[in-house]
DNA sequence: TCCAGCGTGGAGGTCAAGGTCGGCGTGCTG
DNA sequence: CAGCACGCCGACCTTGACCTCCACGCTGGA
């Protein structure tokens, strides 16, 4: 059961520095995807690495840095897609179409390697690094949603970020849940489906005095 | 800055038991809100209630039973206002008001002993136990309202899960979202728009075939 | 007033996990 | 063919936090 990834490389295999670096990275985060951060050891991602310890300290100072690289990378790539489906269009059903994609397709292909975990279920939000970096990520996008918000409905700042935040919130939760619940309809089906209640819910949404 | 709570009893203040188990789970939740399950030490809440350890685990077999205990009370709090509030009534904008209302008071009263940081932020999902607290009072409110999604909208059991999740998870985002952002608006202004949000988007949903 | 008993407290044991040091195998050079 | 440098591994050390043992002091009765 141990070694998946070293297994072809046999344990003396030598690998040019930013193959092994990948290498442990991926391990690390099949590692933390599937204990969490604390019930993750560093000898578990070194022995799934098919290193030893010594080298995974060769690559990162720390546990932390570790986690950090993978948090960094994953919230990048999710903050970009979110941005990108708003970028894409300029009709808003079509901008709310591309977020929820966005989301379940980062959900869905978290489910081969579990990084949405990283963002939306970390057990290390305690330490400010990693607060610092979900926050930042779900603010960029909440606000990204709010400027269009705000400019369809004529809303305040406050408003309108506290309306983006609950629809994202929706994607994010009901993604999330769909994958936990092994996908019970279709993901175009599940799409379309919150796609018409979001829509429904902000397109012309009455404006205020 | 120790001891806020034991300090009008001196150190020696004897407490009949029920009382003393009272103001460790106090003590306890405090320290476990303020830093997350992993970072609270048992050193910690025994000084923040002005006892010693020992007396700690003659209350509380262990760490995880006290943060257990914690849990299940404040998990059984809030399903319990949730259900209360779609059961009050039958008409469903006023359920939606009062499920929003729910989660925003739940989190607001939270701003004082910070209790839903236990259920929606908490650093040991990892423990098979939590895990299965969290996910039972989220899926106790979400089948309670699916019940009432289906038989309105005529959808099927999967679907009205899905929109069921979203609406939840909307709530309890954006109520989050509120309280971390020092309640931009009024508690009643917010619940208001999500309310206009949520009803907008799920009455009178798209009748499928 | 004296004594017995029990709850309390400080000091310590244990253990797990993050973070390093002496051998070893490999490939190159004189 | 022999010696040497280099990168990797097994074994260990330390820290920190959960969880208990010996002395003290307060309560309540004769």
């Amino acid at each position: 059961m141990s070694r998946a990834l070293g297994a072809e490389l046999g344990r003396g295999g030598r690998l040019p520095r930013s193959a092994r670096r990948k290498q442990l990275l991926a391990a690390a985060q099949e590692v933390f995807v599937a204990n969490g951060y604390h019930a993750a050891a560093m000898d578990d991602i070194a022995e799934r690495a098919g290193v030893s310890k010594p080298v995974l300290y060769q690559h990162f100072p720390g546990k932390l840095e570790l986690y950090l690289a993978l948090l960094d990378t994953q919230a990048e790539a999710l903050g970009e897609t979110v941005l990108a489906a708003l970028a894409r269009t300029t009709d808003n059903r079509e901008r709310i179409h591309g977020v929820l994609s966005a989301y379940f397709e980062f959900v869905d292909r978290s489910d081969h390697d579990g990084a949405f975990r990283l963002i939306f279920e970390s057990d290390l939000v305690n330490e400010p690094a990693v607060r610092e970096r979900v926050e930042s990520v779900t603010e960029r996008t909440m606000l990204a949603v709010a400027d269009t918000v705000a400019s369809d409905t004529g809303l305040g700042t406050a408003e309108a970020q506290l309306l983006s935040t609950a629809l994202t919130g929706a994607a994010q939760v009901a993604a999330r849940w769909w994958l936990a619940s092994d996908r019970p309809v279709s993901q175009d089906a599940a799409i379309h489906l919150l796609e018409s209640l979001l829509w429904r819910g902000i397109s012309n949404f009455p404006r205020q005095s």
